[in-house]
DNA sequence: CGGGGAATATTGCCGAGGCTATAGTTGCTG
DNA sequence: CAGCAACTATAGCCTCGGCAATATTCCCCG
């Protein structure tokens, strides 16, 4: 084997993506950790809340997070028996039911944005000067226009909040 | 709580690196998958092939990727099971044992490595014109030296191939 | 040189989450 | 309208991997 395959510059460039995200990952969740939340109940959060009713049935919360539909329904189980969720029933197909935000998970969130939005500023966007953070950001856009196979074909519109999987709304 | 707030820069820009990283991740695992490895088994033989004597101490093979001591500990068990490592004895220290790649272990690395750097270059490298690539690892550099505590102070050097910790050898 | 603190690998125990089977619904179609 | 395929949520079982405890070895300092 060429013992120099590792220095192509395909594998650093990935490497340095995977840094970044694994430091940025680290600090997110060290400081949700403080709010008593995990890196994923705070994904359902953000999804939940900034859906239409602060709702979402349990597939399109599954569709819109990194989780298979059963790991959807397990940390929905935790968050509601924490109180930051509720299951409702729904009214027009009794196989779905809906994830509710509750008022404590809505203020749990709101505890929390704060400070994340600081980590973001602090650790990503604050450390490049405007020019380059907005090419970082284009090229971070046409990647992902091409690996993520159902992005949003505005193409610079809404975001996920974090971690989102492959999987998001198509 | 203000609607807007997932509408702010800061967090279409995370969510834009956290998809990138979850779509590239998911083609790499597919792509392993068909060669029988996980994404830390390749982290694994990737770290061992390239040091010296293909081999490193457990501990130091845990600093360099995304486990723990005991994570290393049981995937080398797995490894060592299917034949791609072998633990070997530490003759200066009996507290450490080395984990070193087996001709069969060289070989998965060799069947699989093709395919993945065809990857990169399919959905990431290969998506950008070098000015915006070269734009792109400018500032994910820049990110990664602020996050990684312990980023190569070279800062340009050899980044590590996949799915690295925030622990990479400082 | 002897004893205590640090380092190293491993193991027990645990939570997280994926896959598959399952039960309950829905809606289409013959 | 009966039956059948598709969909939805959930539970069982499994693997992965982290933390804390443990045994062994090393090293430094009195």
């Amino acid at each position: 084997m060429n013992p120099n395959v590792f220095d192509d510059p395909r594998i650093t460039a990935v490497g340095l993506l995977f840094e970044v995200h694994a430091g940025l990952s680290a600090r997110f969740a060290t400081q949700l950790e403080e709010h008593g939340l995990s890196p994923v109940e705070f994904e359902v959060l953000t999804r939940l809340s900034r859906s239409p009713g602060n709702q979402l049935r349990m597939t399109d919360l599954a569709a819109q997070t990194s989780l298979s539909t059963s790991g959807v329904t397990r940390v929905v189980d935790r968050m509601e028996r924490d109180g930051l969720v509720a299951r409702r029933a729904c009214p027009s197909d009794r196989r779905s039911s809906y994830a509710v935000v509750t008022a404590a998970g809505l203020r749990r969130l709101d505890e929390s944005l704060p400070g994340h939005l600081q980590l973001i500023q602090d650790w990503f966007t604050g450390q490049l000067d405007p020019a380059a953070l907005s090419a970082l950001l284009d090229g971070l856009r046409r990647v992902r226009d091409a690996v993520h196979p159902c992005a949003t074909a505005g193409s610079g519109g809404s975001a996920p909040a974090e971690g989102a999987a492959a999987s998001a709304r198509c």
